[in-house]
DNA sequence: ACAGCCATGTAAGTCGTTACATGATTGC
DNA sequence: GCAATCATGTAACGACTTACATGGCTGT
């Protein structure tokens, strides 16, 4: 139920076409909640529906309809009720680190692959968003301007401060995960060279001769070079 | 597609029925990727289906069945083939980071809550991980002992370290987050003494003055607290 | 015999992904 | 006039959630 909550959220700051919404939504919120213009078009209509948000249709050349969305009383009570809400866990799903589990299942220049992947990807993400943070910080998106004009000054600090440690919080994470891929790095480098010192070349943990029988009879493993 | 591997990689230690597969995943896999038993049985019908597992069914009782899985040598090759590819990113949806960048529409107290609650549960998440890593380690669940006995001696380590070092990542996160936390609950000390210093008494950026029309015509904000 | 956990499912509905489709505007 | 991008959708499908349903086994 978050996606309502971000658009609120948006929506709230000054009336926007459901396209304005998808942009600022990749813009902002996407690093945070990703939803594609194709979940947010649907959305918008049940919100409004809804009553948390109305909608002024415009006509926009021959056929088509621009929708400018604004925020309703109901849907700032509800965007107000959802953050004083307990808030609970999304369920885990990280499917790098599930299959960092099962990485003797590969080569050892796959897991280097796969870590240094990582490695690269949390370091752009990271430049992204260090980007971001300062930009908030000195108060310079659209969206902020917009905010803190309709806000009275004492409030200014909170709502710049929060977003800035949110998304703090997002770069710490990212500096973790590169730390994280780097002791990955080294890891292989070890085992590597563990294992070459014991004379054999390819590493693989897969490859079992099948027992298809339900008993566990003791499947013996092989090694082999995987192609 | 991440469930079905992570399937694989738990039949592939041994024959289990659907029952051990979903309790076994508690144990594990589900630090890492989260699915509950309506998710896993009909999984397994699908995988097999595939000819990537193979069933025995058993009776039980007047009238049930049940089925042992085991792995099969196309299953084998699909699970290694899933290791060695490249893992995208799955898209982020992180529901309390985001609130956390709307803290302002809330109470400090209510922003207090939230933070002190994700510090709480992360601590004890830690604490549950640090133990399994211990457990790995110590090569002492059953699942990593029978994984072991079928597989060669030199790749024992390599097997135990990937799965150390995968968890140790969570620990990381979960530390990160604690610290993290800790940081917002120190934050709203600082806005609320600074706000408290203006005079004001409860803050809250939300219940706006509706301004229905689609032009942005300032939207004026107003203190209020919030019941 | 009853409680409590073991064990195996099904079903309805929502959420999310991917791909397709189409017309409008703007700048060259 | 054409390309790019602005702008707004729909549709099919798969993943996931939540709740329901049922029967077996074990100890008291």
């Amino acid at each position: 139920m978050s996606l309502r909550h971000a658009l609120l959220a948006l929506v709230a700051v000054q009336p926007m076409t459901g396209y304005d919404l998808t942009k600022h939504f990749e813009r902002s919120v996407s690093y945070v909640w990703h939803a594609p213009h194709s979940q947010i078009y649907p959305e918008l209509r049940k919100l409004e529906k809804a009553g948390l948000v109305s909608a002024r249709a415009e006509t926009r050349g021959e056929s088509g309809t621009k929708r400018t969305y604004s925020i309703t009383p109901d849907g700032l009570e509800e965007l107000v009720a959802w953050v004083e809400q307990p808030t609970g866990r999304g369920p885990v799903r990280d499917a790098f680190r599930l299959k960092a589990t099962y990485f003797e299942y590969g080569s050892f220049e796959n897991a280097r692959r796969q870590f240094q992947a990582h490695l690269d990807y949390f370091g752009e993400e990271c430049r992204k968003w260090e980007a971001h943070v300062s930009q908030i910080e000195r108060r310079e998106t659209v969206l902020i301007e917009k905010r803190l004009s309709a806000t009275p000054d004492e409030l200014h600090e909170a709502v710049v401060a929060y977003k800035v440690h949110a998304y703090r919080g997002l770069i710490d994470q990212a500096r973790a995960e590169v730390r994280w891929a780097r002791r990955g790095l080294a890891l292989v480098d070890t085992l590597e060279a563990a294992h070459g010192a014991d004379g054999a070349e390819a590493p693989s943990a897969g490859r079992a001769g099948t027992r298809s029988g339900p008993e566990a009879g003791s499947g013996r493993l092989r090694e082999g070079s995987v192609p």
